[in-house]
DNA sequence: GATGAATGAGCGTTCATTCAT
DNA sequence: CATGAATGAACGCTCATTCAT
């Protein structure tokens, strides 16, 4: 299942393209703010701009757009997840580095993560199972920049558990963040939690560039 | 602000206890399976064994029911937390068996998890407010026994830090059970789980008893 | 129909009365307020100092309340004005003297009036019925006077029509209170009224006392 | 404050006020036979003649269609009104005639004058101060048509009595049929009504054309 | 006689979705 | 392709009335 999942009654695909790009943009604003549930439809075609009669021709369902948000949000983190990793690279120094990016990236899309954990719920069971696997994905890009790093040193459940750890932490970092943001900017966050692992992982950051 | 902010126009006080705990009790299951704006009223009401107009009886708005589950939470979290922990203990062994009692409580309480970190946003400001305050209160818990067993060793910052990871790891049992539940047991997961901890502490595990 | 047409389980009529009578003064200031239909039975309790089991024990229907309302204002009405006015009396002064009165009346009962042009619709056929032939009466008994007072002078058709007219006038005073108490006393009102009054009949206000 | 302060979600003008028409025709056959109170908004959505959907996008609330009511009913009132008075002539004839037309006028709106009778206290504060002012400016354009026909030579205080009660008695046709209307037509009431102002004015009506 | 907890029919209102223009 | 008027199922909530204690 992807975005061509969710079929449009225009042909010009271009198009399709676009007016999806402007009533994801619209629709996460006004999730962020009031949830999907309390969000109408007609909410999300005037913050697109555009006519009640047009997002139905580029939607079948409401949730639709919730999918076509979390669908967006994984593209996004995924290419840029891509462009900051090397996943060759087999030093300490790439695995600090990934989650320098990935705690960045969260940064960014602290709104979109919100939504995303409060809303899954509301898509259709398939829908849940393609979220669920890309989140799967993410965990499994990390796992095995830690794995590239630490060749061999730690259990197979543990690897799991770390990239797994790693993950939540990103994401605690937005969803959290009015506990979090009082105490921490993103810099320190980013640093201690570095620290931490690496002391879990048994390993001497001094040696580290 | 307490769940005696949420008025009752029955006068029997034990009587509200006791329907407002069927009352809960139903709605959690519900709300773990649909969601909080998928059920509706009258479902809460026959789940928790009464009519539509008894259920007004308790409450004033549907928001109350989801206050209700989110405070009984946290009163029975807060609860066996304190059973379980000896806040003046000092040794390693405290913060190792209060991380245990706390992710077996998390266990215990998955559903209502999930619903929290789902469904907070749909709560007032106010209540919301009220929540996560709680909440801050339970990261305290955690941050005291750390602090007991640790005495002088962690910056200050650190110390919060590791305890609001723990608090998430918790949580995370519950709300990424997809994920995690797939590889670990309950057992496993905590075990692995202390193992980083300690590590991370730099704590010989071996000194442990 | 009267009020005994309003049934009561309770067999003490002494008390049926006393409760009614709490019962009907709470209601007036109730219904003044907000209306019938924006009233609840627990305020009509509550204001009448009982709970909402026993305000069933005095009446069959909410709809009771205010017949009980409108036949307690007539039972007053009618009282007062049997008293004020001289039924045998044929002088002009009679007629002055009774209009008078009936005015000071319903500046007495504005509250109650003002319920009964607003609600009576909300009683049953037999209810209203009832309630209109105790105008009918009430205008029955202002045509006597004018007839006594002015023997012999008058179409029969304008007897009614001036006894309809006072008869309003009188109701009006409390109705359009907020147009008329802002340039009128009771008094100068009254004054007024009756002097156009008599100049319609072709009375010379010079010879009354 | 005016019927434009009742918002409509539909763009097209001319099919608001079409709609609204219907709206206002079904609403008040339905308001005379039964109250504002005891009619759902589903039965005035089918006298209307569409969905209770449809009736929303033309309204906020089920109140809006008793302000449009009144409104519609001014308006059709002060309408007529205009077109019938001379407010220049300055003989009694004039006065005549205004009272003549103004009865006239309330026979043919005797249901909506008794909805306004017994519902205005069911609007908000706001709109029933415009409904009274609108009473007001009826009474205003009576007390006009009077000082015209008869410069000078009443109390200024008689002046605007006189005009409220002509406004009263004109009601009065409406709102007291079940009795008015047993004795009297419109024809002899309007009449005799007339024949008792005139000579209250102490005009010889022989004089009147 | 008095109480108040329980009931459920019924109301006002919303909003996703459709479809004629 | 775009529009927006129309629809009606479904929701949250109220309140008159009953009846066991």
């Amino acid at each position: 299942m992807t975005k061509n999942q969710v079929p449009s009654s225009i042909k010009d695909e271009a198009l399709v393209e676009k007016r999806r790009e402007q009533m994801v943009k619209g629709a996460v604003t006004l999730f962020t703010e009031k949830g999907f549930h309390k969000t109408t439809t007609r909410e999300i075609a005037k913050a697109a701009g555009f006519s009640i009669g047009t997002l139905y021709e580029y939607i079948r369902k409401k949730e639709d757009v919730l999918f076509l948000v979390c669908d967006s949000m994984y593209e996004r983190v995924k290419e840029r997840m891509e462009d900051s990793i090397d996943q060759n690279e087999t030093s300490i120094d790439n695995l600090v580095c990934a989650v320098r990016s990935y705690f960045t990236l969260m940064d960014d899309m602290q709104n979109e993560v919100v939504v995303m954990y409060q809303e899954v719920k509301s898509l259709s069971k398939d829908a849940q199972d393609y979220v669920l696997q890309k989140e799967r994905d993410m965990v499994a890009m990390l796992e095995k920049v830690i794995i590239n790093s630490l060749p061999n040193q730690l259990l197979e459940g543990d690897t799991a558990l770390i990239a797994n750890n790693i993950f939540v932490q990103g994401q605690m970092w937005g969803f959290r963040r009015w506990m979090l943001q009082r105490t921490f900017t993103l810099q320190t966050y980013t640093d201690r939690q570095i620290h931490l692992l690496l002391q879990g992982l048994n390993v001497q950051e001094a040696n580290l560039s």
